[in-house]
DNA sequence: AGCACGCCGACT
DNA sequence: GTCGGCGTGCTC
């Protein structure tokens, strides 16, 4: 049989233990597919591998050691071991590491777990009492179907003794069931929504797409509001009727409640869903049903492109901009371009959806190597808001306040209509600068060179680069003086304090992601304030993303400018996403909305860019500045990241690496630093970076490699290389 | 990653 | 003498 081996047979091992090469060991009892997940013997230890070939029988036959067992587990597919060679081989990072993104799920091999089950029994019960009643009546209305024990009790309203004594006496059946069962089968033509015209067009082409069975990625632009969800629900139903499996990729975990309700509204149930607040049974149950194709949809975080799908159709990146989809710590990739590599290795579609799309999947259409579909309309025929700047050079502002004049009186006539409106500030806790007045000593972090932010809610300062708190000192730490610590600039909770002197009556709601505790509580205080529970949202980024408030009619953008400073040559296209995303929340229902951006430089090119409307031509000056400078996505860039508890070490590095670049000279790249990393000191590591620029279309890796490989990384000495790094200066 | 081996300094 | 610091090397 193909990529079978028979028992003995030396098969190539790659395990998850960071050895950066392959193992032979003997196929086990029974032999072994290829691919097949595996425990295998090293040194003193078991540990989890997959077969990953023929072995190679360049080892001394003698010491190969035999494969322990074959874990009950759907055999590793060719598609996904290619898409984790080559993912690994673009970001630099070892095929073991790929593995272990692969395999996060606990128990993975397993024998499936059993659980008990209820179902109606033959008999009734000796005597019936009310809480009796209701348990059966909940199981006859399931119609023969079984429920958990603590399903059965949540939905009767009883306690399990109920239950317990009900199968004592055969009234209701217990029965032995794998907990591990397949997701509820969705319904493609369950709930399918009419769509505006040009919604239909798009969707259309989507499942178009997904029907030809090939690879193709499609960037769905669309302003908020304009229906992008419907649309590519669409092509997901499509990939299910060519009983294909689909992943929606969200860029934030808080937006899975809401998107869930919307897939169960348009298929009939829930899909399965992927991120760090799943717990370990969920996470086993999804990983073995994705392979097994008892998931056919996944919700979820960028891991989930790692979940070993049996037939993966269609990946859906929404927010495709949205920068939490790179990976900063352990592997470097960025969920968007994997994406692409995995649909294209996986014959599947690739639907890249945003409202403000980032300069590279915009320049990716632009030369056709993706196609572009726009959606125009906004739904419920609302118009976008219209965008006006407060300039602040002409407002009359006491100091240490944010609201200008022009700002307060149209929120407070926006309340007198009944209408909504919302405060946006781009940071969190009170105030991101705590300075003495005597001395003018600033706190910062003890471990990070970042400035500890007060957060007053908490009573403490919060270093936000490594979360070390620390209670606000009644002293300065510098100079000793007593009360001379003072809070400056704005934070969300210090705009909340400020809106509840100029807004006496009016209800507010902070939204700022650090002050929920889950999900669920964020959800849930969103559907408050949905259905008009608060007069004012005062909120950070996480309100411009993808939440709806249909009452919602002003934004006031508090400091339009911040992220407009500095040399990074993604700054503006942020500061323009950002700014698009949040003007968009407002009048998305039939009331007309208004943004009004505070800025101190109105006429800054974004901030006219803003206004105008005119994104094209944002995109094409940015693209022609990026060109000119040869940025990506015009040229190449990767970082190396050095850091050491020494800071002598990593320059004294750092120098030397930028001497000895002839591996890279080859290839006309250029190497930029040593300079101070964007974060110079991260839990007591110094960290500098080196830039290499270069030409599109060389292979930059191995030179890389090469350039790397000459150095020796001593004692506390590491080194990180970022393919495609987020920030450029 | 773990874990053993091994080679130098600070004690009982 | 020997206990233990962590640099180096190996795991099929």
């Amino acid at each position: 049989m193909d990529g079978f081996y028979d028992e003995g047979t030396l098969v190539a091992v790659l395990t998850t233990q960071p050895l950066d090469r392959l193992l032979d060991y003997r196929a086990p009892e029974g032999g072994c597919f290829e691919g097949a997940f595996v425990e295998v013997p090293l040194g003193p230890r078991k540990v989890l591998g997959v077969v990953w070939g023929p072995g190679r029988g360049d080892f001394d036959y003698a010491k190969v050691r035999s494969v322990i067992r074959v874990l009950d587990a759907v055999p590793m597919r060719d598609e996904l071991r290619m898409f984790l060679e080559r993912a690994g081989d673009y970001t630099l990072t070892p095929l073991s590491a790929m593995l272990r993104l692969a395999t996060r799920a606990p128990g993975l091999g397993d024998a499936p777990s059993m659980r008990k089950i209820y179902r109606l029994g033959d008999t009734g019960p000796e005597r019936m009492t009310d809480a009796r009643r209701r348990v059966l009546e909940v199981l006859s209305d399931m119609g023969g179907l079984a429920l958990t024990q603590a399903e059965l009790a949540e939905t009767a309203g009883v306690t399990p003794s109920v239950i317990k004594g009900l199968a004592k006496q055969g009234a209701v059946r217990e029965e032995e069931a794998p907990r591990d069962t397949a997701f509820p089968r969705l319904d493609p033509g369950y709930g399918g929504k009419a769509l505006a015209e040009d919604q239909a067009r798009a969707a259309g082409v989507l499942r178009e797409g997904v029907a030809s069975g090939r690879y193709g990625t499609t960037l769905l632009k669309g302003v908020t509001g304009s229906g992008k969800t419907e649309v590519y629900l669409e092509a997901v139903a499509e990939a299910l009727q060519q009983g294909r499996q689909a992943l929606v990729l969200l860029p934030e975990i808080a937006l899975t409640a809401e998107f869930l309700t919307r897939v169960e509204a348009r298929f009939g149930a829930k899909p399965a869903e992927w991120h760090s607040g799943v717990t370990v049974t969920e996470r086993r149950r999804v990983w073995k049903q994705v392979a097994q194709g008892g998931a056919q949809l996944v919700v979820g975080a960028r891991s989930s492109l790692f979940l070993p799908f049996r037939d993966l159709g269609l990946i859906v990146v929404d927010e495709e901009h949205d920068t939490s989809y790179k990976q900063e710590e352990g592997v470097l990739y960025n969920a968007r371009d994997m994406a692409v590599l995995r649909a294209s290795i996986c014959s599947g579609r690739v639907v890249l959806a945003s409202a403000t799309p980032s300069l590279e999947s915009w320049a990716n259409a632009d030369a056709g190597k993706y196609t572009r579909l726009d959606l125009t309309s906004r739904f419920g025929a609302s118009a976008l808001p219209e965008m006006r700047t407060i300039d602040m050079r002409g407002q009359d502002l006491p100091s240490n306040r944010w609201v200008s004049p022009a700002l307060q009186a149209a929120v407070t006539a926006r309340m007198a209509r009944g209408e909504q409106a919302m405060l946006f500030i781009n940071r969190r806790g009170y105030a991101p600068v705590t300075i003495c007045r005597a001395c003018g000593h600033q706190i910062g972090c003890p471990h990070c060179d970042a400035r500890m932010v007060e957060h007053r809610f908490l009573q403490r300062l919060v270093c936000h680069q490594c979360g070390e708190t620390v209670p606000k000192p009644a002293a300065c730490p510098s100079c000793e003086a007593e009360d001379k610590l003072a809070a400056v600039g704005p934070g969300v909770e210090r705009l909340a304090e400020e809106a509840a002197e100029l807004f006496p009556d009016a209800r507010l709601a902070v939204l700022s992601s650090d002050l929920f505790g889950s999900a669920r509580a964020l959800k849930a205080e969103i559907e408050t304030i949905a259905g008009g529970g608060a007069d004012i949202i005062i909120g950070t980024q996480l309100v411009a993303k993808g939440h709806n408030f249909p009452l919602l009619t002003l934004v006031g953008v508090i400091d339009a400018d911040l992220g407009l400073q500095g040399s990074d040559l993604r700054a503006a296209e942020r500061t323009f996403q950002l700014m698009r995303q949040v003007a968009g929340r407002a009048g998305r229902a039939e009331k007309p909305g208004v943004a009004l951006l505070q800025t101190y430089q109105p006429e800054h090119p974004v901030i006219r860019a803003i206004l105008s409307g005119d994104e094209e031509g944002f995109w094409k000056a940015e693209a022609e500045e990026r060109r000119a400078a040869g940025m990506p996505p015009y040229g190449r860039l990767a970082a190396v990241i050095l850091s050491s508890t020494e800071v002598q070490e990593v320059f004294d590095l750092g120098n030397a690496m930028a001497r000895q670049d002839a591996p890279l000279r080859r290839l006309g790249a250029q190497v930029y630093g040593p300079a101070p990393a964007p974060i110079a000191r991260v839990r007591g590591r110094h960290r500098v970076r080196l830039l290499v620029k270069a030409p599109k279309g060389v292979a930059l890796q191995p030179a890389l490699v090469e350039w790397a490989a000459q150095f020796r990384l001593k004692g506390e000495l590491r080194m990180a290389i970022d393919i495609d790094p987020q920030s450029f200066f």
